[in-house]
RNA sequence: GGAGAGAUGGGUGAGUGGCUUAAACCACAGGUUUGCUAAACCUGCGAAGGAAGUAAUUCCUUCCGAGGGUUCGAAUCCCUCUCUCUCCGCCA
């Protein structure tokens, strides 16, 4: 949600960030709203405060049992004005809410500009790609040849975009998600959550997910939805709180399922276990003093990349350009993991910094000096255990169909050094 | 699923139609005293918004789980909904 005094104050600025994000200038209308709002607010509010006078003046003359009636005939005839004017001014405040709640945050100052992920901007990377004496297997071939990763039973069950991983690599699963959360909870200071993963329509207007993107939920009955990611219940705990400052920064971390209808991405990556409507994923999530937030995003990255590094696979990172950001981000690092398989980069983790947008929509602020200010939130994924098991399995493949297991893993997997 | 009780500021909690302008305590912030810490004492302290003013500030409105209603006037009365707790039943 976008802070309306600061359109006020910049609409040029509010209109140029409007449009690097592939919206239109639209500061004017809002302005003329919310001066309409307020005209018909103050108006109002000054008959309000007469009915209040003269209601305080009929209680004086009744216990005094004097008669009222020149009064109580004057408020009869200013209360059909106040319900017109209520009215009204409800419409204007909806009005103008309904054109801030579907605009995207402003791009932070470092955020590039750019229209399609084309225009992201190479960061930096981290190790190099493994060089192969024979042609690497894509991760659904190795998953199927080996007879652990199983698409047909899957949409048999439960159609496209699923799957069902046996054995072996059920278990790996397993070791990865366990090694992630063991990981960001003793070494990078994350407390370690279990969240619901059905969730209220307030809860997904918070994080920016509604009301504009419903398409891209699955709704559950009639009053929840599926979480796409466990940063909606995450950085929700705080919703609707004053925090008292000590508690800042917040930060936590979850392992759960997101669920995902991929409405726009019919026909893209429909072989494999890439893109999924269910995938699980270690979640990082921070609630932070606004000075903080840049060096957060920094180092919830840098909590992220240890994961990668410490199985040593090859990444590069990506700053999102404007047009390819998400809506509630001020500014995006992408991690995009090397998949020799797919002979390509893909997107394993995305750390994202929403200064206080996400916070104006919880409502979730802080008490300093006696003010309350709004926190800023940060997300990020620590990463996608799918992808992470995509990643392992095309980069340490052996020539006769088998997989190392990295190092790491092993005290997670039975300590075997080999997935068969 | 059945029966009952409840929801008030950051927290506990008083308040059953107009002296509530939401008490009191705790927490928090500032100060005094003290060699430090602690303690004691003093002061301040709910939230959102509007108007006037260069400003300090002043005035006003709304908010007591949510939404309706009754009334000149509602935290308080009525209706609907949501959630929490207790007991019973069922259940991983």
């Amino acid at each position: 949600m976008h802070n309306i005094n600061f359109i006020r104050e910049n609409p040029q600025e509010f209109d140029n960030a409007m449009i690097q994000r592939g919206e239109i200038a639209i500061s004017k209308k809002i302005l003329e709203i919310d001066e309409e709002k307020r005209k018909t607010q103050t108006f109002l509010q000054n008959l309000l405060s007469e009915k209040n006078t003269l209601s305080k003046t009929i209680g004086k003359l009744k216990s005094e049992n004097k008669n009222a009636d020149n009064y109580l005939k004057k408020v009869e005839e200013i209360k059909n004005e106040i319900n017109t004017l209520k009215e009204l001014e409800t419409i204007k405040e909806d009005e103008l809410q309904s054109i801030l709640k579907r605009l995207p945050n402003i791009p932070h100052s470092s955020t590039p500009v750019g229209k399609s992920e084309n225009d992201n901007l190479f960061y930096k990377e981290w190790g190099t790609k493994p060089v192969f004496k024979f042609k690497p297997k894509r991760h659904f071939e190795i998953g199927e040849d080996n007879n652990l990763m199983d698409f047909e039973t899957a949409s048999k069950l439960s159609g496209s975009r699923f799957v069902v991983l046996k054995g072996q690599l059920s278990r790996l699963e397993r070791a990865i998600s366990n090694f992630m959360l063991d990981k960001h909870t003793l070494e990078n200071g994350y407390k370690e959550m279990n969240v619901p993963f059905l969730v209220k329509d307030d809860i997904l207007y918070g994080t920016g997910n509604l009301p504009k993107f419903s398409e891209d939920l699955f709704a559950a009955g009639d009053n929840h939805w599926l979480i796409p990611t466990a940063e909606v219940p995450l950085t929700n705990l705080s919703n609707n709180q004053i925090l008292n400052i000590k508690q800042l920064p917040l930060r936590y971390t979850s392992y759960t399922h997101c669920f995902r209808s991929e409405a726009g991405a019919a026909g893209k990556d429909t072989r494999g276990m890439l893109r999924q409507h269910q995938f699980t994923k270690v979640e990082l999530v921070s609630i932070v003093e606004p000075n903080y937030s840049d060096n957060e995003l920094e180092r919830m990255l840098s909590c992220a990349e240890a994961i990668l590094k410490e199985l040593n696979i090859h990444y590069r990172i990506m700053t999102l350009c404007t047009g390819d950001m998400g809506f509630a981000a001020q500014k995006t690092y992408d991690i995009e993991v090397w998949l020799p398989g797919e002979n390509n980069y893909r997107e394993i983790s995305s750390c994202s910094n929403c200064g206080d947008f996400q916070a104006r929509r919880m409502n979730t602020r802080y008490k300093k000096e006696n003010k309350n200010i709004f926190v800023h939130t940060l997300n990020g994924s620590g990463l996608a255990v799918g992808r992470t098991m995509i990643a392992i399995l095309e980069n340490y493949q052996t020539e006769d169909g088998n997989v190392i297991i990295p190092e790491v893993l092993r005290k997670y997997f039975n300590n075997q050094d080999k997935l068969i």
